[in-house]
DNA sequence: TAGTGGTCTAGACCACCAA
DNA sequence: TGGTGGTCTAGACCACTAC
């Protein structure tokens, strides 16, 4: 099971590359193993003691080069069971910047199987940014819906949508849809402002997606409004960088020296 | 110089919070000593053998936890000197998802001063991925324009464009906007697409943004078209992802049971 | 129960920076 | 030249996993 003829492709002499350090030469060293395909997803890393012994560096050492690993997703660890190669990223999803679409129905588009795992549906009383983000009172009651959100099975995003629960009074009843459950109260959400930037990825929601903590992630916030311009949805997600990819069509924006019609923000 | 009074803020006993590992609990407490404006940004902070000696901890210890500091862009260190408590992050700037804006006349509507170091502006053969781009043959010459965006002196991103020669013979001749000399000479892009993603900082574009390598970043491939369908730009950008908003707004997209007009992508 | 990764220690040498 | 961070070692104990 262990490395048979790993410690063939990785000798002792080959870590030392000029002044770089030895954590960094073995981190190459595996880096170019997986790269190569010797090393093949789901295969097994040596133990780090093996590792250690066999090429004459200290564990520490070694656990310096697998953590960078780690940390660019090349391989995960087991507790108790040992290092493996990680799968490869999913293919990369294209999502648009300018039109509000359902998922389920974008991963239709690319013949993808969309999925959806509910982390959490309940109703309770609004905390203070859904108060802000949604325009209500401290004392009102929201609708939560936290699901995990996975294509072809694989974890894509995590989202955690609010609604007032003055439209969405039984979150249970939401199906594979939320827009769909608004839509059928009359309240579907027609337009949405939105506001996108990447942060590292935390402990919770990278457990989640199946990824390392601290893995580049694009967050949004959004606000959906309705006809009337009501805000009916307040939604936070956090999408996996290596599975997203955001398009966007710009166009030339209006000379700056006219006259600014829409009013400009400070 | 050093902690005169930090001594007395953390201690010893401080460090174990449940059955949480040493170097969580000291990361966590310095954390907060930063947050609570005990610490503040510029000041030093105790050097790694007295933070060990005085805390009763090993100094392998101790860097484990400055090094998650470090890599959440808390503290800086600086080799020979000294671990120092980090400016704070610039205020966000929000950017704009659906018009081609010029990052100088962006800033300028900000009240914000922008500035530009050039790293590099020079012409050359095209790249592969430069002439795929720009629909170009291997053998034209595109120029090249790599630059620093700075806003009230802070870098903001990196930027590497490339040009077709033909359009912009002489870069060195560009002046503080691009889309300027590019108008000057009648090829003033009029419409991009643009495709963005959150991907970890490289070594090199962490350096010229003076940000730890591997943070989060926005990267941006860009492809500009002029009034002809042209390609006359192809830019890809690093943002600092703790200085960057990018904002849409989005409208609801056409029911998915309706036929669909736009050729759908794979 | 045996082996794995996770944490922690004490001590060492080096390159770099500032006085 | 003295202090700083950067690297590396050898050895230890723990919690978890698989058998």
């Amino acid at each position: 099971m262990s490395g048979a003829g790993f410690f063939d492709l990785v000798r002792p002499g080959d870590l030392r590359a000029g002044h770089a350090p030895l954590y960094v030469g073995l981190r190459n060293a595996l880096r170019g193993l997986i790269a190569a395909g010797a090393l093949r997803p789901g295969d097994g890393v040596p133990g780090e003691r093996e590792l250690a012994e066999r090429l004459s560096v200290s564990r520490v050492t070694v656990r310096r080069a697998l953590a960078a690993l780690v940390a660019e997703g090349a391989v995960t660890v087991r507790r108790g069971s040992g290092a493996f190669v990680a799968a490869p990223p999913p293919a990369r999803i294209e999502q648009p910047l300018s039109r509000l679409t359902s998922f389920s129905e974008d991963m239709a588009r690319r013949g993808r199987v969309a999925g959806a795992v509910w982390l959490d549906r309940s109703v309770g009383i609004c905390a203070p940014d859904e108060a802000m983000a949604l325009g209500l009172s401290p004392q009102d009651r929201v609708a939560r819906l936290h699901r995990l959100r996975t294509a072809d099975g694989q974890p894509m995003a995590v989202e955690r949508a609010a609604v007032p629960a003055m439209i969405l009074p039984e979150p249970d009843a939401v199906g594979a849809s939320l827009y769909a459950a608004m839509a059928a109260r009359g309240m579907a959400p027609l337009r949405a402002l939105q506001r996108l930037s990447a942060r590292s990825l935390p402990e919770r929601e990278a457990l989640h997606l199946g990824v390392a903590p601290g893995a580049p992630a694009i967050y949004i916030a959004r606000i959906s409004r309705a006809g009337g311009g009501e805000a009916v949805e307040f939604t936070r997600s956090w999408y996996r960088a290596d599975a997203y990819d955001f398009v966007a069509e710009l166009t030339l924006a209006p000379r700056p020296d006219a006259p600014c019609q829409e009013g400009s923000a400070p």
